[in-house]
DNA sequence: TTGTAAGCGTTATCAC
DNA sequence: GTGATAACGCTTACAA
């Protein structure tokens, strides 16, 4: 069994209380005599502090539990984790993910964390979404992090995808392009909102979409087989009010438009600009040429989240939206 | 304060033990009646164990506490956590993972985790790296995964690169391409077995190499130059024995391999195969054609992980290396 | 089958 | 400044 507060007092020849004291009571009024030496003690000792005791005492465990919607495995996910602990770390807290996967429920996993008495619960999705949860489960999670709970009863962090589609269109303008098109992601809500967003600044600027076409993802067919994104872009490129740049719904989709492009002969960015969402790096940095695309605010939608977990600030269930920030590489 | 077993016991006028037996001591003998109706009580004052309290007693959490060595970043990373998690939820443990990152220390992030009192500890590694572990440390852990301790202290689960690269090296001459150049990944260990894999494939075969390249990661430059990778791979292109296959030291560099030959004029795979490590499928499937690659067992080293530590078979500190697996797209 | 008492390591209360 | 003592919620040992 690991050494304990009275093995400390023992070898002292003080009380539990005194060492207790020393180790933990920040302010706790004592001679630094024999603080100093209770510390050397327990770090002879190799005494580390039981949290699980501490924690039946207080009530909670210093952690913050996150439900998460999917297996944790999109890379620019992970970002939210890392903001979450960022914060968390601050104020002396780690971060409990868990993750909803398979046929698991979200009350199920909910008790799961629950029985670990977190100091506080966070639901965090993989992708925007709108999300429907129990109204007797909305009161243990604080905050939802990249997603909306239906019923507003909690509040939320996502992503401003509107104010990005508009920002990133401005940028094309701004570049001289004036005949762009959008390969959306669908049935997405970020899709739809991005697509809103792409309208929106057309429409303030005086100008027409040329094509607004749904992709279509991969992913439904198979690994291996081709999208259809290419045939739609290779028809677009065969009209005759051709696009000079092409707005793709995320980073993966971008990179599909590049293979088309490439093969109906186009050049980026000289014939057609690309721009795109998301700031995937692996995929955004390597592409030929470098992707300009709208990086998802997830590393700051954590940090937000564990700040306002913390200070309490969850009671009112707003929706706050969280800027994108547009990197700029060479595709534009 | 959350409802707790003397709340139950009080409600149904037994016991705070009897209560523990019906919820928790599984073949404790007692009335079924008994049994029933606590539970119903349990449920209708919304009961969740505390792990804490549990805790405190036996001495442990029900966690397997994860030492990662950089921030959970990469997309196949979380595959380990994904392993372990799969494993130890069969034994009603969570996973708790916690980043090594920045200036902090092995040590106390170590420290960090023994105050939660896990069950058992892993140190998970990002890349297949080599990792130094003071001896007082290496008494905490369990198991390394992804890693291996230098002084072969503590149980180790690697990839077997050098199998891998044996094996996808044998598919590419099975396919007919005998001028197989490697395109390597400069200072990593996995580079290393990769390219000794790939050359002891070659010797056994009776062929040569037509070169091995070191790559030169993008990272180094910055997010937006063009990596030294195409320069290489156009220069390999101009030679007269130029080759038939290109053998990549990972998807990232496939990819990049891929832009070079593109610029080159060069069909894949009709004048040149291309194969790879890793499998990152967001990039892998991506590719046009879509990439062969060999599949880091990463899933596979979380759950054997698991299951070593929970079943206390990390006693010898061997070194256990896991077969890749080979996903055959069509670059080849 | 059920109850009682003790104990896990910590912190809070209050007395000295 | 320091020390008893109680308490947190749970499990174990033992008694009924």
């Amino acid at each position: 069994m690991a050494v304990s507060l009275s093995d400390i007092a023992e070898r002292a020849g003080v009380s539990v209380k005194t060492v207790s004291n020393a180790l933990h009571g920040g302010s706790a009024r004592m001679s630094d005599d024999t603080r100093a030496r209770i510390k050397g003690i327990a770090e002879d000792l190799g005494y580390v502090t039981n949290l699980a005791a501490r924690g039946v005492r207080q009530g909670w465990l210093p952690l913050i539990g996150v439900i998460a919607d999917e297996l944790i495995t999109s890379p620019f996910a992970t970002e939210i984790i890392r903001g979450l602990d960022g914060a968390a770390r601050s104020a002396e807290m780690a971060v409990f993910a868990m993750n909803l996967s398979g046929t698991r429920n979200v009350g199920s996993v909910l008790e799961e964390v629950r029985r670990f008495r977190p100091r506080a619960i966070a639901f965090a999705a993989m992708y925007h979404k709108t999300v429907e949860l129990p109204a007797e489960l909305a009161k243990s999670v604080g905050v939802m992090i990249n997603c909306r709970e239906v019923a507003g009863r909690v509040a939320s962090l996502v992503p401003d995808e509107e104010g990005a589609a508009h920002e990133v269109t401005r940028h094309l303008l701004a570049a001289g392009r004036r005949r762009i098109a959008f390969v959306n992601l669908p049935g997405l809500l970020a899709g739809e909102l991005r697509e809103k967003g792409f309208r929106n600044a057309l429409a303030d600027a005086g100008h027409a979409p040329v094509a607004i076409l749904p992709a279509v993802r991969r992913a439904i067919y198979s690994d291996r087989a081709p999208s259809l994104v290419i045939d739609h872009v290779a028809a677009l490129m065969r009209r005759g009010d051709r696009p000079d740049a092409i707005l793709c719904g995320n980073d993966r989709v971008a990179m599909e438009v590049y293979t088309a492009l490439r093969r109906a002969g186009v050049s980026i960015p000289g014939d057609v600009a690309v721009a795109s969402f998301d700031n995937q790096v692996e995929i955004a940095s390597r592409l030929d040429p470098p992707l300009t695309t709208m990086a998802l605010p997830h590393r700051a939608m954590g940090r937000l989240a564990a700040e306002m977990l913390l200070s309490g600030a969850c009671s009112s269930p707003e929706l706050r939206m969280l800027p994108f920030q547009l990197v700029e590489r060479s595709s534009i």
